[in-house]
DNA sequence: GTCTATAAGTAGATAGAC
DNA sequence: GTCTATCTACTTATAGAC
């Protein structure tokens, strides 16, 4: 039988991977053990050495691997277009990408603070990348007098913070779909930058 | 000597939540053992039992002291005057309050996971509380045609999320004072919901 | 109120059989 | 590649001396 197209790989390490996010996403990094991992794979704790060196790796790998994913996506899409379209384009692609991943988002904000020191800067500078992207939208907007904000980089901290808190209440079953949501925000955010 | 004004309490009791809440801050919740805050206070793990039953019963107390006091401070400050005045009022408030807490900030939100279903039910309502706050003025201002958003309680959380999102890049030692900042997001909320 | 000592259990990680 | 078994260290919480 033909693997079903979109399902998860059936080899080990993947599964590590899926289990520990998941895992780690629901009771935190510190509050998960290895044996809950192992558990939750159908292997015993010893066999996750297969796959990670430690624990603290398997948690820094699910954070680069997020970071990779969203810098890799926005590299695909070349803002093209005003900086009110390449705007109205980040907002809408932050949402529906941060409410596709629950898990890794709420790990990947959440999970820092257990980072070494070594990989806590690595994930940092992933993420200034993304957010110097908006920075500079927001820059060019300024500059052709479409947008008026006091300081570009708090608004950019600002709109992240602002977008990234849908995955804190927004249920896929609830009464609002995921394009109905981006509309709502990006009227939110297009007023608060405005000229 | 007298004691001087505004020092911290030279009891023991308090100075076991200070020292839990600044590294549940800094650590997190479940990778803080015990024995860490009875060496931050300067005791033996055993005597922290006389001002807490379990690990548990301390953080709650720590996040249901600091909803207390949030929602106290709310209730001195009667909403006053038009919509917009009141929005101003709590947007401010919000941000001061929170720089000022920057640890039982963190806490309070990071540490959801790790209460009780009980305790988080608890913390849960008390937040709700405060939340409806705000998505009153909002729906006095839509109502009175000052303000224009697409959904009250959606933009509730976007414009918490955004304010809040503050304590996660402000330094008291930065360039731009509390009141700058206050007046930065103020500028955005503003622009945000109106008509 | 704080100490020492300890109970009873779990943690991350490794060794070696298969 | 996975298993069982194990090492060492640490966990929360309690008991009883002072």
């Amino acid at each position: 039988m033909a693997r079903t197209a979109g399902s998860h790989s059936q080899t080990t390490g993947p599964r590590v991977q899926e289990a520990a996010l998941r895992l780690f996403a629901r009771h935190g990094f510190a509050a998960v053990s290895m044996r809950q991992i192992a558990a939750e794979v159908g292997v015993q704790a010893g066999a996750l050495y297969n796959y990670t060196p430690d624990k603290q790796t398997l948690l820094f790998d699910l954070m680069r691997g997020h970071m990779d994913a969203l810098l890799a996506e926005r590299a695909q899409r070349g803002g093209q277009g005003s900086p009110a379209q390449r705007l109205e384009e980040f907002t809408r692609f932050h949402i529906r990408f941060h409410l596709d991943r629950p898990d890794a988002v709420f790990v990947s904000y959440m999970e820092l603070r257990n980072l070494s020191p070594e990989n806590f800067e690595r994930i940092e500078a992933l993420r200034r990348r993304y957010e110097d992207e908006l920075e500079g939208i927001l820059r060019d907007g300024v500059a052709s007098g479409a947008f008026s904000v006091a300081d570009s980089k708090i608004a950019t901290l600002a709109v992240i913070a602002m977008l990234t808190g849908v995955t804190t209440w927004y249920r896929a079953a609830g009464r609002l779909s995921a394009d109905e949501v981006e509309t709502i925000y990006w009227t939110m955010v297009r007023k608060a930058v405005a000229a």
